[in-house]
DNA sequence: GACCAAATTTTACAAATGTTAAAAAATGAA
DNA sequence: TTCATTTTTTAACATTTGTAAAATTTGGTC
């Protein structure tokens, strides 16, 4: 469980908090294809990717639209539905077969009730979700497509290669055919 | 302070904490104009909006893009600087004349370190604005720029009451020529 | 009310992106 | 390898949005 424990101490946990917690985490392995979260239902489990790939996506009228990647040491869940207990709006489809550790929402509010340190780096790790999110919307609102194109390369080589260009494109915000032209223009 | 101890109270915090958190609080008044937020600052400092409205931007090569709006019991922070202690990208400039209540990031770790309701009092205050941004984020990747205009008007009639359009136009994502063709749509 | 400056809308045209359909290329299973 | 399927690219055309400039409206001041 190596990526999960990095990224769990990346944010500052350590000593028995630390030791505390991971015995808390559960593991489970999914199928490429499998919907780890579905819209509509109220979700209350958060996931360490461990080893695989995800990506997250919302139906609209006539197609779906990605709008979120995960990969080894990201963490994986609905905020809308796991923060305020409403059903969700999202489904988190796995694009690989995975491995992932989860723990649920009671089991964690135990120990945010409990544990200083643990509630602080609760609070961290949604510090760090937030930063990342804000950086895409970032992205979004002030970049060309083609920008968004080569920061996701640089950003995330190792997605490109591992997820089909239709799912990209729609998380970069333009049509497929886009995306071609653009790809086109650096060869 | 009643809009800032409304939103204070909204996220859980009450009885001693949250008059220890009240008393660490400063007031301050600057007018209309002035940048609370400058980038490339480390900001050290969350403020609380009491009265007032502000706008978050980034200078772009050409042009400004306004990508936030706070008015009355909003939190006003460079995320990205205060949780990382980095240089911040944007900067927030007030709309009008206002009333804010800050408090430091020094202040504010010795609190979530020695609290345990205030550390997942500032947990739930992180969790609220991720699913702001991720909102804003969503609305940005989903929907057409009629749409969102549509969504703004009902989300914040009163910001567009306040703010001037060319604003609004960037935080849509859109050029103040389109956001005049679709407001003359809704006529 | 007249005037000025700033904000907003409108117009005309250019550029970018989307849609649909088809061709080409890549992938994977037998 | 071969064949069928999926993915990606290309082409042609329609639509949307942007840019620049002019016209109009708004708000404040004398």
């Amino acid at each position: 469980m190596e990526n999960t424990i990095k990224k769990i101490r990346q944010l500052g946990l350590n000593g028995d908090s630390l030791t505390d917690f991971i015995s808390l985490l559960e593991k489970i392995e999914s199928p490429k294809g499998h919907l780890l979260i579905k819209a509509g239902r109220i979700e209350r489990v958060v996931y360490f990717i461990e080893k695989g790939i995800a990506r997250a996506y919302c139906d609209q009228e006539d197609r779906e639209v990605t709008f979120w990647f995960g990969a080894e040491s990201d963490i994986l869940l609905s905020y809308n539905s796991f923060f305020l207990g409403k059903p969700g709006y999202e489904n988190v489809e796995l694009l690989e077969d995975s491995a992932l550790y989860k723990i649920s929402n009671d089991v964690l509010q135990n120990l945010y009730n409990t544990d200083l340190q643990i509630a602080n780096w609760g609070r961290k790790l949604v510090e760090s979700e937030l930063i990342k999110t804000e950086e895409r919307f970032i992205s979004r609102q002030f970049k060309t497509a083609t920008e968004r194109y080569e920061d996701f390369i640089n950003s995330y080589p190792a997605v490109l290669q591992r997820v089909q260009l239709g799912y990209i494109a729609s998380y970069l915000g333009i049509s497929q055919v886009t995306l071609s032209r653009i790809r086109a223009e650096f060869r």
